[in-house]
DNA sequence: CGACGCTACCGTACATCGTACGGAGATTCT
DNA sequence: AGAATCTCCGTACGATGTACGGTAGCGTCG
């Protein structure tokens, strides 16, 4: 498989008191018997965040972090539990890597500006939608403030708490969907070297072959269409700003009804 | 790592002429030297999928589907070049391997029957959601069929065609982000042993120790209700109906627009 | 009808992974 | 000084996909 693979992971499966100590940063106070510990937890996930960024979540080895550290791979145990431990606190400081986005506008400004904010976050660390953080996030504090701006953006126009929080899922699911589909695109060329329309056009004579018009004209006609526009089978950042304007067209609806 | 992992896989790697072959079922007719071929293809796939179903893709290794079979390993690649190449084929079948949706009623009823159908078979085949195949999808025949009945549901409502292309894609997003969602609370659960309500009954207090509620007063408020009803972070399938109705009345205003 | 050549089958081997285990050495407290 | 306790880490295990090359079964041709 090779680079064929993308290693998935999710985590809340240790020690829930530790996972938070590391999180929040508030571990015991260093034991003073014993030697002094030469590292911090802060730079190996540092390191992980590096060659997880220019290599995915499969290239991140316990080994090749102790190996950039100058450590060997056992050391890193005494710093984190786990692997998943590590990956969860990665998560955390790499959803925080981006610049604030300012509370201006109404509603619909807010969360177009945090869509496309969250956007960019993924592109700069594609692995992200990789950890699985859906049902039990890492109950960092990042993740704390970004629930708490998101809310913030949908609060006080009418809708319930419980719309509220439906509401930033929502876009949230809608922006790691469409970015998933940029980060595939992307990832595919550089791990092929071929690009979107030279893919497209090895694949499509063999489709022609097989494929019954007369059997699919819809598809036949809007393929057709869509094919000569993106040169590719989808593209990602026209279907994130599409889709974007539909749902907040849906979300000023729901609005709407409330008032 | 363990249970901790799920592969995830990208395919157009190997021979595309081969690939498709494989996924239209066009191979060359069978050598008349040498022994006859034990195997097929569509039990190798049937048993890859069965694999895949009841434990994962991570848990579909090669190994594993020859000892099934009674075959060795290696025999598996004179009917498949590539692991990579049979996860395509078994992400085709496995697509279509639920009931038909019927084309009744309006474009919206129509959109909404796909939805849940296609939420239905992420259920049952939750691996599928893990092969990348948004960006360059297996071309297979049941792939195309779907696509052209997605089509049909918005064609002769006034949308372009590169409008009715990105509404099948929006819609096909938000419901694999869904679908994602209560798959990996599943999962959690099954994996982990801890229920939803269990996990968050743990790490509520937790969070409670580090939480400002001054300065996230949105959130606390929200989060309180938020996690009464749901017992978790996230309930999925509530997600999954609110959304789709937002996600519908914003093409619904398109469509106005149009007319 | 025997031998040739093609083919399916598959045993072995390699590099890679997370991490359990336990030893060695460093540091501080008694 | 000696005991206690900690950090660091070498080794080992059972996985993975699949390249390579050997063997045995079979159709065809001389």
């Amino acid at each position: 498989m090779a680079k064929n693979d993308e290693t998935r992971h999710y985590g809340g499966r240790g020690d829930p008191v530790r996972s938070m100590e590391l999180l929040w940063g508030t571990g015991p106070t260093p034991k003073s018997r014993g030697p002094k510990q030469g590292l911090t937890v802060e730079r190996i996930v540092g390191v992980g965040i590096e060659i997880a960024d220019a290599e995915g979540l499969a290239a991140l080895s316990m080994r090749r972090v102790a190996e950039r550290l100058g450590v060997g791979t056992m050391s890193l145990y005494t710093y984190v539990p786990s692997k998943a431990e590590l990956v969860d606190v990665m998560f955390d400081r790499a959803l925080g890597s981006g610049p604030p986005v300012e509370p201006d506008g109404g509603w619909r400004e807010q969360l177009t500006a945090i869509a496309r904010s969250t956007w960019d976050t993924y592109q700069r660390h594609p692995w992200l939608l990789a950890v699985m953080a859906m049902s039990r996030p890492p109950l960092g504090p990042t993740s704390i403030a970004i629930y708490e701006r998101d809310l913030r953006a949908v609060d006080g126009i009418g809708l319930t708490e419980l719309e509220m929080d439906s509401v930033v899922s929502m876009v949230g699911v809608y922006v790691q969907g469409t970015a998933r589909a940029a980060i595939e695109a992307a990832r595919s060329t550089s791990d092929t070297g071929v690009t979107d329309a030279e893919w497209w056009s090895t694949y499509a004579p063999l489709l022609e072959k097989v494929f019954d018009a007369e059997k699919y004209p819809v598809a036949a006609r809007v393929g057709e269409i869509a094919g000569q526009t993106y040169q590719s089978a989808y593209d990602a950042r026209h279907g994130f700003e599409f889709g974007l304007e539909r749902i907040l067209d849906g979300v000023a609806a729901l609005i709407d009804s409330r008032a």
